[in-house]
Order: C-alpha cells, then sequence, then structure tokens
DNA sequence: TACAGGTAAATTGTGCACAAGGGACTTGCG
DNA sequence: CGCAAGTCCCTTGTGCACAATTTACCTGTA
C-alpha cells in the first residue's frame, strides 16, 4: 500500500472539513449577534471589548491594553481614539514616563457599565448553548489559543 | 435570598470568563497561524477560503460565492478582484442572465490547488490538537454557528 | 407591450487588523 | 556625563467586513 511518506494528507482541501472555516464564520456570527446590542450602547464589539478591560482594571496603559486584548498600536490607538471622541475614555500621558499614554475612564464611561450588564446574558441567549457545551467550547478555544500562540513562539 | 427576577447575571462583564472573547481571540490567532503560509502562495486568509471553493466548484457566480462564505458582495468584490489582479480566477458575466457574474479558475488558479495541499496539515500542527479535540471543538464551533443563525432570523 | 417588483452586483463610507517605519523618551553602560 | 540600545506610541498603507445606496437586468402580470 502506500507508504508513509507520501500518504494522503490527514486533512484536505474540502472547505466543510476545515475547523480554522468553522472557527472564522463562528467569530463573524457572535460579532453580528453582539452588533444590534452594543448599538443600543454605542459600541462596536472590539470597543466593547475595550470598555471590559477598562471597566476592570482602568487606568491602563495602551500597552497593557494591546496585550490584554491581543492588538497592535496600530489597531488600538485608532479604537481609543474613538472612544475619546465618544466621550467614555481620556487619555493622558503619564508623567513619570512620559513615553506612555494612560487611558482611564470618564464619568459617562463609568456609567456605561451599569447599562452594560445585560449584555452576556443576552449574547449567551443568543448563542444557545447549554452550560457544559459552552464550558467545552471555551475549553477547547483556550487551548487551541495557547497551541497556536506557543507554535508562534 | 434574592428574588429571581432581580437575580445576579449568569454571565459577568469579566473578560476573561467570557466565550465570544475566546471566540474572537482564537480566530484572529488562527489567522495569524495561517499568514506566514499563505504567504508563500501569495495569498490571504480570505483569499484562500475563496479558492477553496473555487477550487470544489468553479465556476461560481458571486453570489453563490458570497453564500458559501457567509460574506457579501462588500467584501467578495473586491477580494476576487484581487484574485484576478493576481491573474488566478476570470470574472466573466453569464449571457443567460447578465446580472451574474461567473467566477473562473485560470491555468494559474488550478496549478496553486497543487501548491496548497500540504497547508491544511501544516495548520493541523500549529493547532496541535489530538483528533477527539479537533472533532469536538469544531462541533461545538458549528452548533454555535446554527444556533446564532437562527437567532438572527 | 408596458411596467412593477424583485434580483445580482458594484460602490461608498466606517471601522477593524496588522505590517512597516518613524519619533520621542528612558535606561544601561563605558 | 554621553550615547547606543531598547521601549512606548503613532502613522501609513493594504486588506477585510459590513451597512446603505445605486445601477443594471430579469420576470410576472395585466
Amino acid at each position: 500500500m502506500s507508504d508513509p511518506v507520501d500518504a494522503a494528507p490527514r486533512h484536505g482541501l474540502s472547505l466543510e472539513e476545515q475547523l480554522c472555516f468553522s472557527l472564522y464564520s463562528a467569530s463573524r456570527l457572535v460579532t453580528a449577534a453582539y452588533r444590534p446590542i452594543l448599538e443600543e450602547l454605542g459600541l462596536t464589539y472590539p470597543q466593547y471589548v475595550t470598555m471590559l478591560v477598562l471597566w476592570e482594571r482602568a487606568p491602563v496603559s495602551m500597552k497593557a491594553l494591546g496585550e490584554a486584548l491581543g492588538l497592535d498600536y496600530g489597531t488600538v490607538t485608532p479604537l481609543v481614539k474613538r472612544l475619546e471622541t465618544a466621550g467614555l475614555v481620556q487619555r493622558r500621558r503619564r508623567t513619570d514616563d512620559e513615553r506612555a499614554v494612560d487611558v482611564t475612564l470618564t464619568e459617562p464611561g463609568h456609567r456605561l457599565r451599569e447599562r452594560s450588564l445585560t449584555v452576556p446574558d443576552r449574547i449567551g441567549a443568543a448563542m444557545g448553548l447549554e452550560d457544559e457545551d459552552f464550558a467545552s467550547l471555551k475549553r477547547g478555544l483556550d487551548l487551541l489559543a495557547v497551541n497556536v500562540e506557543d507554535h508562534l513562539r
């Protein structure tokens, strides 16, 4: 039969069988499910997760914000500037290290948190997963993330 | 104790506990893992999945292509035009219905398939999942996609 | 035949996402 | 101290992703 060296690939080129495509599609669908809900708050999905970080740990430097979100400055800088234009955050150069910029919440930024408390449950309803499937899916995704991050050095 | 009506939300606002963020991060990480591999082929990830559809079913109308990928014309039109500029596909208005545009593969487009055969296994190595975890994760994502799609009508 | 309603694509505008390059600041080392 | 190396951030350019609008075409119906 076939030599292991030139055996058929374990995975084929069919779109349907690719995990990556399920991931790519599901991610965009979930973002789409967030869109009408976050529109009530005047946020996009990346802006929402940025606010999540700030509600937990503000003030946060641009660097720490990018690391928490896994995004680089080229993405975070304009994103935070839009949040600042919307009046939710303020950017302030740190005095003890003038390279660093701290992002802080304004009063409207703090108040928006209360209006966001129902968002996770509303999204949970849209996803419609049992607690067990939910947890297992999250574990799988986090394991995948760790593996891929390792692989990218 | 607390009335069920104003009970605490099942899900909180903490970034770490959100499935959506694991999904969003994992999706971007996997795309990042594809980037150096697809660069050898001169493709981006969305261009690659587009080629997957074409390798399976070309010629395909723009509408069918968008439906297969879950993308609208505003994304697919420029994407396919870039593939055309790269010489991999051709766009041809259908003669029996001049509203429709068929996308066909050129000779270089067909040949690129051979060079892509190892891509799925290389990505599989980067993801580093056992067959069982791989399948379970894909099932979870596909279930999630179905649920969210239903929820979006 | 005329035309109303529907369909297929393209265009425009906004907002990510990331690579590459550059500027201001700080730190370590002779 | 002086300065090379490193850090933090911003800018520019390319390519998605999607909403909203527009254009061209087709089809059913009177």
